[in-house]
DNA sequence: GAGTCGTGGCG
DNA sequence: TCGCCAAGACT
């Protein structure tokens, strides 16, 4: 099938059934449409939606974004995941600010150059906020072009991606890039979908090779699976009048620079080892409790959290026990439980959702201290 | 090339 | 409940 005709089927699909509302589309300009791009890497429109407005209300500009705080960057970021991509896209906007006199350039390489903006988000915001053409190669596209020609392999794979490049490279048309490029994302996810495709539907299905043989759902090759390790901690969730003790993840690494509790890894002993480790550190605290356990899963591992509820009388007796360790601080439940948009603060998902266990936990004891003072 | 890096939804 | 995966980039 010759580009152009190839072209011309998805754009007329695109005119007629393309997303054209979503908040990204409107007022469209680079820097809009780079926060879009970034926030949607593996992550499905729907939740980064909200994210979107929130960040844009509070950083409405590349200006803005530059000079705040990487913690009020990471706090927009909370719940989000893939951290990094929010400290590069605090650093990129710092780099554009700095290097490109606060535009971001009109050249993909350059793009590309920037942090946390690759090949693919390059020729994404090149095309759809510059009109440059410039094609595009995300999961999209890569399932659209893998069932059309029918391409073995899985894309991790350097030959199976450079099949995939110069073929989304072929198809890109110099007229309308932008509508094309939102075309052919739009066709992968709301057509061309990695379960159920919905061949009747689609503009190229005529002259799909995956489709002619019956099978869209083979393609592309699945990625080699591997068991996920499973990793433990626990947690120690020190509470003192209300307040949770936090302290602060390294730069880099798993949720590099969110709060968490302080956390006991590759240890589920829960209460008995929270006890071990107050007697280590001399620290007398008041009740220790457990919670609930809970597994969150990561890309990579799961992670088996043992929470354990322990309260002190006063904060001095954790601070005299852990001079050794400064970079901690606290922070009011009631502050960390408060909708997302008032937080000054990134927590990663499963500490949030912990730091609301524990409040909701403490809210009938405490009821009933109130009730015995009485 | 292989690991690392989150989270929520869905079958 | 559980594995898979979604608008990837970086080391």
């Amino acid at each position: 099938m010759p580009p152009t005709q190839f072209h011309q089927s998805v754009l007329k699909w695109f005119d007629q059934h393309g997303r054209k509302d979503l908040p990204w589309q409107q007022d469209i300009n680079p820097y809009r449409v780079w926060v879009s791009e970034i926030m949607l890497q593996q992550t499905q429109v729907t939740a980064v939606i909200p994210y979107f407005q929130r960040f844009m209300a509070s950083f409405p500009t590349l200006a803005d974004l530059a000079s705040a705080s990487q913690d009020r960057v990471l706090a927009h970021w909370s719940g989000l995941g893939y951290y990094a991509r929010a400290r590069n896209l605090h650093k990129c906007a710092q780099t554009v600010m700095e290097v490109h006199g606060g535009e971001f350039p009109r050249d993909v390489e350059a793009l590309a150059s920037l942090p946390g903006i690759g090949r693919s988000t390059a020729g994404a915001i090149a095309s759809i906020s510059m009109g440059i053409n410039a094609p595009i190669l995300d999961g999209n596209v890569k399932r659209v072009l893998a069932r059309f020609h029918a391409v073995d392999g899985w894309p991790g794979q350097t030959r199976v991606a450079n099949e995939l490049w110069a073929l989304a490279e072929g198809y890109t048309p110099s007229k309308r890039c932008n509508d094309y490029t939102q075309a052919m994302m739009d066709l992968g996810a709301t057509v061309c979908t990695h379960s159920k495709p919905r061949c009747e539907a689609c503009p190229l299905a005529e002259h799909c090779v995956a489709h002619a043989r019956g099978n869209p759902q083979d393609y592309p090759g699945k990625k080699p699976k591997k068991e996920k390790p499973v990793r433990l901690a626990t947690m120690l969730l020190i509470e003192c009048d209300g307040d949770l003790y936090l302290e602060q993840r390294p730069p880099s690494g798993i949720w590099g620079g969110l709060w968490v509790p302080p956390q006991l890894e590759g240890d589920d002993g829960g209460e008995a080892s929270a006890q071990e480790w107050l007697a280590a550190q001399d620290i007398q605290a008041g009740q220790v409790q457990p919670l609930p356990p809970m597994r969150h899963t990561f890309t990579h591992f799961h992670l088996d959290i043992s929470p354990v509820w322990i309260q002190l009388a006063n904060r001095a007796s954790l601070e005299g026990g852990r001079v050794a360790e400064p970079g901690g601080d606290w922070y009011k439940l009631r502050q960390l439980n408060r909708p997302r948009a008032a937080q000054d603060l990134g927590l990663p998902a499963p500490i949030a959702k912990l730091a609301k266990q524990l409040d909701a936990f403490r809210a009938p004891l405490l009821a009933q201290e109130d009730a015995t003072v009485l």
